[in-house]
DNA sequence: TCACTGATTGCATACGCATGCAAAATGTGA
DNA sequence: TCACATTTTGCATGCGTATGCAATCAGTGA
């Protein structure tokens, strides 16, 4: 049997125990002490408090979540942080989940690592949640980790299977949108550089798209496929703009590509944006509102979609079984310069200028 | 005395005995089977493994790390994500610690926030290392860790006290180098906009710069503040620009600011790049390359840095008492179309027109 | 002063797993 | 076949903390 000795002096972190030998108290007072709300009397957390600081003792984690069976920590999946929509997600969310209390364990995934296995180990943290920030994740996923009791949401995208909660945009509408507006602008024949083909913001983008040109008995689009990359942008591009009979507009499935869009449309075509063809983006991230690109776009409102997002994953922490949510940000079509513009249409919005259908009642 | 009973079919994932109850074995057995190396036979491995997938079993990573000491979790620190150079460190650093078997708990600070409570926090975990990779945060938190314990090292930046290990790109060398390239282009009065001010990479870039420019005998350069935000940046840039002796050149502190000074200098006051003025940044992040800026940039080799950095967290979890190192990256001046081009030292690298002094013997 | 109430405190235990040790099972050679 | 070496197994314990319970303490009013 192996017996307590006195910690020896080097080394190991302070425990509880060590701070209320120091202090003469039980360990049970020194984790009073660092539980909010807990019975301590005044004197004896001051005592505590200064042997704590004496040998710089912190609450282990872990053995705390061992216990409460809450580690407070949060899964984040995100993929592909060239695009700067997920950066700017994360740092969103990484404040507010640091400000609610929360720890963020971060997991990237690409699209040729199979993320799948390597998500099986952060379940084997026991976090509470779980953010699914990455178009490339299998659905099964979502599944497994509901089965375990994890509560997950995805963020910005969907699956088939309606339930799991969800966070997204604008797709659908966003893409009609675009429809309208190019057309507005004067445009027939459009071209739509699709993204990742089997994720749900690509497939409802384009539906919305074509949606309203067929409605409105547009030409089919002329499509090629970017898959959200830069380099697959450039090449869909260059498909799309070698053609004799080029789009006079590309709908661009979000801004990443909209800027390797533009690059090769300058810089390899001699085209100027807008005269000789007209781009539209969708996210509204930042770069877009750079005067080099100056990109027209239909937004997805980060703030609004972080803020969602966590309130939704927070109460499904505390209250486990409810049915799934799936909740919509609302965009706008921000528009800028780098599409023909309509002649009616425009209006400000918080300092913004937008695009809104005219011909509907409103 | 409470009693074992029977775990309830319900909520709480299974535990290793409850596998063990299943499979008719010992708790050790099912733990030693998913422990690599431990001493199980087949048969009961197969039964154990039967057992666990049947009741959806993990190994609770918590319990684990409570015992032997190691959370496999790296801290990870970084700062303002809206800087590319970040996105681009934080996408390595977390693909190969995934690889490493590690995982990532993210800790963003910005530079209000006062970061050190929170990050305090973090330590709760018994996080097996820390990557710091944020110029607004205290030296004394990194002490602090090394106080705990914790293996810290600092990323692009250092601190005053050598004490604990760094890894960094070449930031005075790099300074030096864009001095002597800017001269060699023919400039003669320049300009710099620093960062932030107390970062160590601002104030080695600059040194670096100053030096050069001094010791052969060029004015001191016209300096602003752009505190590493485009913000900052566009303000520093009007403030420059709309001097009538405005500089010839501008030594942007980072890619990041350049972006916006270009930006400032294009569309706020119609100045042709490089014909009107020359612009260098630092870190050649990815869209330095865009067409739209074609920004010369003294290079920060975020994959020579991230594997620098690996090797040395790992190493230092494995073997706590070292001394520490302080890494350095070479980078080099990576030459595109934002600066007026020397007539000599223009050299391909690695598919990169590069540029190196030509004045010394190399 | 005492009985009684409420706030503090310590004890003992459990969280889920890893691991040293000894017992049991299996394999080996003669 | 048996004695011995080797592998496999289970038992018991501990990692550092939270918490129910009972015991103790301080506080109140009469």
């Amino acid at each position: 049997m192996m017996t307590r000795f006195k910690r020896p002096p080097g080394q190991r972190p302070a425990t509880a125990t060590d701070v209320a030998k120091l202090a003469g108290v039980s360990q049970s007072a020194v984790s009073r002490t660092f539980t909010p709300g807990a019975s301590v009397s005044r004197v004896a957390r001051e005592k505590i408090k200064a042997a704590a600081a004496e040998l710089g003792y912190r609450p282990n984690a872990i053995a705390r979540s061992l216990i409460t069976r809450r580690s407070r920590i949060i899964g984040v999946v995100a993929a592909y942080l060239q695009n700067h929509f997920y950066p700017e997600v994360l740092e969103r969310l990484s404040r507010q989940l640091q400000e609610a209390g929360y720890h963020i364990m971060l997991f990237t995934a690409d699209a040729q690592n199979a993320a799948d296995p390597l998500l099986e180990e952060i379940i084997g943290y026991r976090i509470d949640g779980l953010i699914l920030a990455s178009t490339t994740l299998s659905s099964a996923l979502a599944q497994q980790c509901k089965a375990a009791g994890i509560p997950v949401i995805l963020f910005n995208r969907t699956t088939d299977t309606a339930d799991v909660s969800s966070v997204t945009g604008e797709n659908a509408r966003g893409g009609a949108v675009i429809a309208e507006f190019l057309a507005a602008g004067g445009h027939r024949q459009m071209g739509f550089v699709a993204g990742i083909e089997n994720s749900s913001t690509s497939r409802d983008r384009e539906s919305g798209f074509y949606g309203w040109l067929s409605r409105h008995l547009y030409p089919t689009p002329m499509r090629a496929v970017g898959n959200y990359t830069m380099e697959g942008a450039a090449a869909a591009a260059r498909e799309l703009l070698s053609r004799k009979d080029r789009p006079e507009a590309i709908f661009c499935g979000n801004d990443h590509m909209a800027i390797a869009i533009a690059e090769v449309a300058r810089h390899e075509f001699g085209l100027r944006i807008p005269e000789d063809i007209s781009l539209v983006g969708f996210d509204d991230v930042g770069p877009a509102a750079w005067k080099a690109f100056d990109l027209t776009s239909f937004s997805q409102p980060v703030g609004t979609m972080v803020d969602l997002t966590m309130e939704t994953i927070l109460d499904l922490v505390e209250k486990p079984d409810q049915p799934p949510r799936h909740l919509v940000a609302p965009g706008e079509l921000v528009v800028r310069n780098s599409a023909r513009l309509p002649q009616l249409g425009l209006t400000m919005h918080d300092g913004r200028r937008v695009w809104r259908p005219v011909n509907r009642i409103s």
